[in-house]
DNA sequence: TGTTAGCACTCGATTGGATAGAGTGCTAAC
DNA sequence: GTTAGCACTCTATCCAATCGAGTGCTAACA
């Protein structure tokens, strides 16, 4: 076995070919359409030792083969060749972003729908949570009764807001007097964030302007931390339906119904966040759903830190060559529109 | 032909048994089930008589025959009945919508996953539009330089709010001063909604602030009148799935796609505010990739006024009587609740 | 020893004919 | 006007035959 080129060569051609036609790929196939240099029976040697080693699937005894999953992962990380999009089409989609001037999340969601249009697969992506950003504003609006509107401005111009009820009424004046203490504040809430925290500062309230600060301060905790505002946006979930391993009704359903979960998609894409690109091939996947998909993630900045992630989910058998550079590309542009957009400081 | 009655009994024997079973009902199926007192020779005379008239069709030759969407819609005319949901299932209702006090629009998609629940069956929501409500207050917050957030809050205590980007930079002063302006001439902004209305009351602002005002306004009224705000959510997606008339991918897919399609969801609830409750059958709706289903909606309302629409959407061999008693049973509670955690006034 | 041509074999997919079954329409009798 | 009876139609299902793609093995060859 002093060869072992020549047997990777011939499990790339197989990965490449089945790829392409999505059917198991027979030693003549290979042997016409690769010039090996080699006949169809060696290559049918080599076929036999690659199954042996995990690499080939045979769906049954008269047909070709299939790559398995361990193939595309060693497709990938041995021979994927990531390159840069077009200059043509990534000159249109800074044109679109450009319409989306401070939107953040419309931004991201254009780039949904432009990933679906360029890849014709389904795209997830996931909107950044405001605990990404340096708060430089807080203000508090009075509804009626104990209803109160919070509102949060970044140093990067987003602007983020919830609604919430106090335990008893409160008055326009006494919000006031807290939205002024609160702003003076600002480093304290990012770094302490307990009332405690503001140590002396806090005798500038009155009791009664103590007790309602005492509700408002875990309240803009729990919205920082609590990945409020981070959200999943899938797009061109139809786009399955095109692809002949997923022709059998069960799958294609339950596939769908695995994308319509909310938290199974959050926890996929938020778990991504650590990396600064991912591809995660069929079994790696840890839900079973999942299993005969292959997803693919990158993540966009702001500052250097990763804020949200964008991925295309397909078949296993997938062009991951193209997905993965367009991934990248995308979350390249991303990143480029929100530090030029939002101007970044902190 | 004295006797047409008897026609319209196996008309609706038919219709009921299709309903249940999905099959193409024979003559002696009909004779057999329904005790009708006669025999299944007279009945295929009837049953052709009312394939002449339209109500029925037959898939081919030698198989049953199944009702025309004509025949759903006389049942659905003479027939119908509609009753009160279950009190226990209205009173779990009633506990769950019990935690989204004021937050209308969580109300109003949890009335989705219900009726996905109860019915099996794809169901729609769409979400009022700030128009539907009096505004009580208006409220303009500075972000930077040019970017103002816009807050309304209603009579019945909503909130909404949208970012505007002005022409120029703005401080907080000026804002505070046409925010003062704006709130004293709240009646003119519903009725006249100009800057010409305002009248005389105008002369309270310098020429820059009036330059201001001349903005936001428009831009208030944009979002009143633009049904902003007004979404529509989609729940139990691959309910259809389990239908037999669905097991072609294509008309799956064909479906799937058509109701990922905001815009024309949008339209099709929005058409349906003007009605109590509608039902549309089949080739009734305008759109070719709804022709296979139909679609029931319901309005819900506040003081009186139809604020928004709820709906399911299901194959036209659907049980109406009970999608249309649970759709109608649903929009009443959806009522109540709004109109006591609202306390609409106005 | 590695490579190759040749061949028997396997197995899924396709084809076509036979059959069963459900249901109709027509006719003749009641 | 109603019904029993029967011939007819059409689909679905089953089964056998056939086709074809592809393999694995063997023997010959460089």
């Amino acid at each position: 076995m002093h060869n072992n080129e020549r047997k990777y060569e011939i499990l790339y051609s197989i990965i490449r070919d089945y790829i392409e036609s999505g059917e198991p790929v027979g030693s003549r196939t290979i042997e016409k359409k690769y010039n090996l240099g080699i006949s169809s029976a060696t290559i049918r040697n080599e076929m036999s030792d690659l199954e042996d080693m995990g690499y080939l699937i045979q769906p049954h005894a008269s047909a070709g083969r299939i790559p398995s999953d361990k193939a595309y992962r060693m497709y990938v990380d041995q021979f994927m060749h990531i390159f840069d999009l077009d200059e043509h089409i990534t000159e249109q989609v800074r044109k679109q972003y450009r319409e989306y001037l401070g939107e953040l999340n419309a931004a991201v969601r254009k780039t949904a729908e432009i990933l679906t249009k360029i890849t014709n697969y389904t795209s997830l992506v996931m909107t950044p949570s405001i605990a990404s950003f340096n708060i430089k504003d807080v203000r508090l609006i009075h509804i009626e009764n104990e209803r109160v509107l919070l509102i949060l401005i970044t140093k990067q111009g987003l602007v983020k807001n919830a609604e919430l009820k106090l335990s008893g009424k409160v008055n326009t004046a006494q919000l006031e007097k807290i939205t002024n203490f609160l702003n003076l504040c600002i480093k304290d809430i990012e770094t302490e964030m307990s009332v405690a925290g503001f140590g002396e500062k806090i005798e500038a309230l009155n009791p009664s302007e103590q007790k309602i600060l005492a509700e408002v301060v875990p309240a803009i905790k729990y919205i920082l931390n609590q990945d409020n505002g981070e959200k999943v946006y899938t797009t061109g979930l139809t786009e399955i339906f095109n692809y002949p391993e997923f022709q059998d009704m069960n799958k294609a359903r339950h596939l769908l119904d695995a994308l319509h979960k909310q938290d199974l998609l959050s926890v996929l894409l938020h778990s991504a966040l650590s990396e600064n690109y991912s591809v995660k091939i069929g079994t790696e996947n840890e839900r079973e759903e999942l299993n005969d998909c292959s997803i693919l993630t990158a993540t966009y900045r702001l500052n250097g830190n990763p804020i949200g992630t964008i991925g295309i989910l397909g078949p296993t058998r997938m062009n991951y060559d193209y997905c993965v550079s367009a991934l990248n590309s995308m979350a390249k542009e991303l990143t480029n529109h929100i530090s030029s957009s939002l101007g970044g400081e902190g």
